[in-house]
DNA sequence: CACGAGACCTGTTCGC
DNA sequence: TGCGAACAGGTCTCGT
């Protein structure tokens, strides 16, 4: 479900507060492993000994990635596809698809819902050791459009999947792809490293222009269960098919890159 | 290194 | 109405 705006959104409303109340200094009293397989490292008898007693200092976003800093360790949360964190009431007895949550001191309780129990949840000592690997993050200014058109053309791929890829550019999602190569007029089949040096500039423009708007809107809500973003309104490409192009009118198109579903305009993004 | 297929999961929607 | 197929915002691993 989460791509990098929904993830910033969601780390956005536990640290300030919006909509419940803020998960900052809470400490967490007792942890509850509901489904064995979300929680990634350590081991469930470690987890639940080291976890509790921990206080929340921080909570941040890398890429896809939840980042928790407690008093000791590092909680990482990747929701993946289906998975959303909710603040409620300690007492209230847990949902049919929580998989983890974590009660506090003070009577509230994280909840890591997660339907297709494809999302993971690290306790470690050392992030980096899971954050790694991740290239850079798109917003940050330190990545100029000169230093994009070279990761670029140092790869042979196509540009869907590498945008997809974490480790060359992290945050990036289905949707947003879609609509970053839709508004930089880009086909999804174009290999990377025939992009010109305007064309890099444009991508990246793009991105940062789908990305920040996503945020605007606090991300996007297709599924059965809406989250509070809007982001799906604003949709020029995604989930688009047969409808008209927002450019040109002519009807978007479905077809399937990577085996993911991708959405184009076949006349304004045209492969050469 | 690049790429495709399959796996991990549950739920909804589509086509017959 | 019923039922199987296809599909879903992600990532990992394995084979060529």
């Amino acid at each position: 479900m989460p791509e990098l705006p929904e993830v910033e959104t969601i780390a956005r409303n536990l640290r300030e507060g919006r909509g419940s109340p803020s998960i900052l200094d809470r400490r967490i009293r007792a942890a509850d492993l509901r489904w064995r397989r979300t929680l990634a490292e350590p081991s469930r008898a470690e987890f639940l000994r080291r976890v509790v007693g921990q206080r929340i200092r921080t909570v941040g976003r890398r890429a896809k990635f939840l980042r928790l800093d407690l008093t000791r360790d590092t909680l990482l949360i990747h929701l993946r596809m289906s998975g959303d964190l909710h603040v409620r009431p300690s007492a209230q007895p847990p949902a049919p698809h929580d998989r983890l949550v974590l009660h506090f001191e003070d009577g509230l309780a994280l909840a890591f819902h997660d339907t297709r129990k494809f999302g993971r949840v690290w306790l470690t000592d050392d992030p980096d050791h899971v954050l790694g690997n991740l290239g850079p993050e798109p917003l940050d200014p330190a990545l100029t459009a000169a230093r994009f058109a070279q990761m670029l053309r140092a790869r042979h791929r196509l540009l869907k999947p590498l945008l997809l890829d974490q480790t060359f550019l992290a945050g990036l999602g289905n949707i947003y792809t879609d609509e970053a190569l839709h508004l930089a007029r880009l086909h999804p089949l174009q290999s990377s490293d025939t992009l010109t040096e305007e064309q890099a500039a444009t991508l990246l423009r793009a991105i940062r222009s789908v990305l920040r708007a996503g945020i605007r809107s606090h991300g996007a809500s297709i599924d059965w269960v809406y989250r509070g973003g809007d982001f799906q309104n604003h949709f020029r490409a995604y989930g688009r098919a047969g409808q008209p192009c927002p450019t040109c009118g002519r009807p978007i198109r479905r077809l399937t890159v990577g085996q993911r579903g991708t959405h184009i305009c076949p006349a304004c993004q045209r492969l050469r």
